[in-house]
DNA sequence: TTTAGCACTCATCACCGAGGAGTGCTAACA
DNA sequence: TGTTAGCACTCCTCGGTGATGAGTGCTAAA
């Protein structure tokens, strides 16, 4: 373990490179951190802690810098929580719960505002349809042969599909079948429809019933997987690791595969509150020079969406906590509250 | 005027800068193009043409390189147009007409298509909702306090709205007024909407009638606002004059201010066909080597949008602008027969 | 255990010279 | 008169070199 003076020492280092980015050198240390010993002493704790792993050197004549060891045990045990003013809270907390706004628009709001905090890339996932709740189904007949399907999910969800259909239906037949629909449907989980659900539909309206229900499920399911919105790209331009084009197109593109998003994302939070993923703890070797802060959101108590940050290892991790544990709190709020 | 030989050296020198990103030298042109001249004498064309303004010299012992007037002779007069293929061509026409989706997702689809075809960033302006007409207006009473307004307008879009009230209607009251709005607004323009339009409704419904248009009025005016999508933002990092971070971010950061992006797109084309701003024919400082190739698209006869592609002024404008003349052309085609 | 001192390493930067691409000019040629 | 070969000249690029300085590790003394 790490005596108190160890710690100090690679508190300091760790703080000055996040700020600087510059491998930082003992003297540096010792003249900006008063921790009452010389250059000398520093030195020799700093050769302690690259012995065990905490600290790296790019070159025999340079500073240290950290490696991924010496961030994770500053995220887990050294470095001091961020915490937002009151104002600064209030403020955030505001942006998020204070428009009154479709959950899509929501989410945008809330990845743009993360990306504005940090600075770095932020990432949502939406919430997956599965887990919202039916609130209103309808059906309306255009004039020719299509039908709209609107639905509201809980919360603040509508989602709309324009059906065609060679066959024409009444009016008065739509109307029925939307009733029904609707009360058969709404307080059901998305996840929960299926064949048994529409089984008493399909028996009611006979064969007009069975296309429109097949309809719906083929038209339903295109809009079931999730969706990863990002914010902020430029962001990582501000960065001096990414200073050359060609590991930001990388991390660009990284960021385009969606797909891969999600598992990043998905993966790295599975328990509570914010988790920390640095550097070579990441499976994908993009992000083997960039670390990931996310946290579930809720509704309720049911989780249904993750958040995230992205940036380079050499990231401020107590902001960072702090904003993305924020934004996912006020979203979790502003989607629980919602009714 | 230019003679023939120097519209055949400019030609030749542009295709190559074109091609290579390098200044491109007399030997070059004599080599790889069969002019059945010799270096010097190209040397001396080359001189008369950057003394005439359509090339210029990086410094003094490096090969010429196009100027923006030289471009504008190559776009205008010099260049061959690009065919594509009609395989190609029919492959990328289906590719937009083919799939059946909302008039945001073909806007989508569009850019995204765009930008793998030019390799550049491409820009959509959705057509402004002042221009659509009302096919159906929906009000759906909630299980509480709030209302649901479901507007379809041609082509293909559909809108909702969520609208909070104090006051409680019965589900009759609601399906009246539905009703009642639903006839009044059928085949009405959008732009046409005011006070007037509503008058009558307020008329026959009284107090109630009066909230609800409010509510109406104010809950579509935000929905007004014109939208730009981008797309393919990345491919600029692949372009050798963006080989510096700073100059992307520049550009990206510009990207970022859609409403500037509005006016750089809508005052470019103003005629119909596809347009071609180059350099420092653009106004604004950040978009000097850039060009910009736009063309509108259709509803029937009536503009509605704009779609265009950004990139260094060394693009490969044949192809560019072939591309964005299909992709206009497919829109176009989509929304006006999409009843 | 701490620290001052010192030799040593090595990245960075400015400078220099060779190499080479490309030009403009001149003079000869068709 | 237009074309071309030849040549001097410019100046970018690139590899090498040496000075500078930040930073280290080691040693010996406090």
């Amino acid at each position: 373990m790490l005596d108190e003076r160890k710690r100090q020492v690679l508190r300091a280092i760790i703080d000055s490179y996040i700020e600087t980015a510059e491998p930082v050198g003992s003297r540096t240390i010792a003249r900006r951190h008063d921790l009452g010993v010389s250059s000398a002493t520093i030195r020799n704790e700093m050769a302690d802690l690259e012995e065990t792993g905490y600290l790296e050197q790019p070159h025999v004549s340079a500073g240290r810098v950290p490696s991924d060891k010496g961030y994770r045990f500053y995220v887990d045990t050294l470095m001091e929580p961020h915490a937002f003013s009151p104002l600064e809270y209030l403020r955030i907390q505001q942006e998020i719960l204070g428009a009154q706004l479709s959950l899509e628009r929501s989410i945008h709001e809330a990845a743009r505002l993360l990306a504005l905090l940090t600075q770095s890339v932020s990432l949502v996932v939406a919430p997956s349809m599965d887990q919202l709740v039916f609130k209103h189904l309808q059906l309306v007949a255009l004039e020719d042969t299509s039908i709209l399907v609107t639905m509201v999910l809980h919360p603040g969800i509508v989602k709309n599909r324009l059906i065609r259909t060679e066959q024409e239906f009444t009016p008065e037949q739509i109307n029925e079948l939307s009733s029904a629909l609707n009360q058969k449907l709404k307080g059901v989980t998305y996840r929960d429809l299926g064949p048994t659900i529409f089984s008493e539909i399909i028996r009611d309206f006979g064969e007009i019933g069975q296309v429109l229900v097949e309809l719906l499920l083929q038209g339903l399911s295109e809009e079931k997987g999730e969706q990863v919105y990002a914010s902020g790209a430029v962001n990582i331009l501000n960065q001096p690791e990414f200073k050359d084009v060609d590991r930001a197109k990388a991390l660009f593109e990284a960021l385009e595969q969606k797909e891969h998003l999600l598992n990043v994302l998905s993966s790295a939070s599975r328990s509570s509150g914010v988790q920390v993923v640095i550097g070579h703890e990441n499976l994908h070797d993009v992000m083997h020079d960039c670390s990931l802060v996310t946290a579930t959101y809720y509704i309720g108590s049911d989780v249904v969406g993750t958040l995230g940050v992205i940036g380079p290892t050499r990231m401020d991790y107590a902001k960072v906590m702090a904003a993305v544990g924020l934004v996912s709190n006020s979203l979790s709020t502003l989607l629980t509250e919602q009714k």
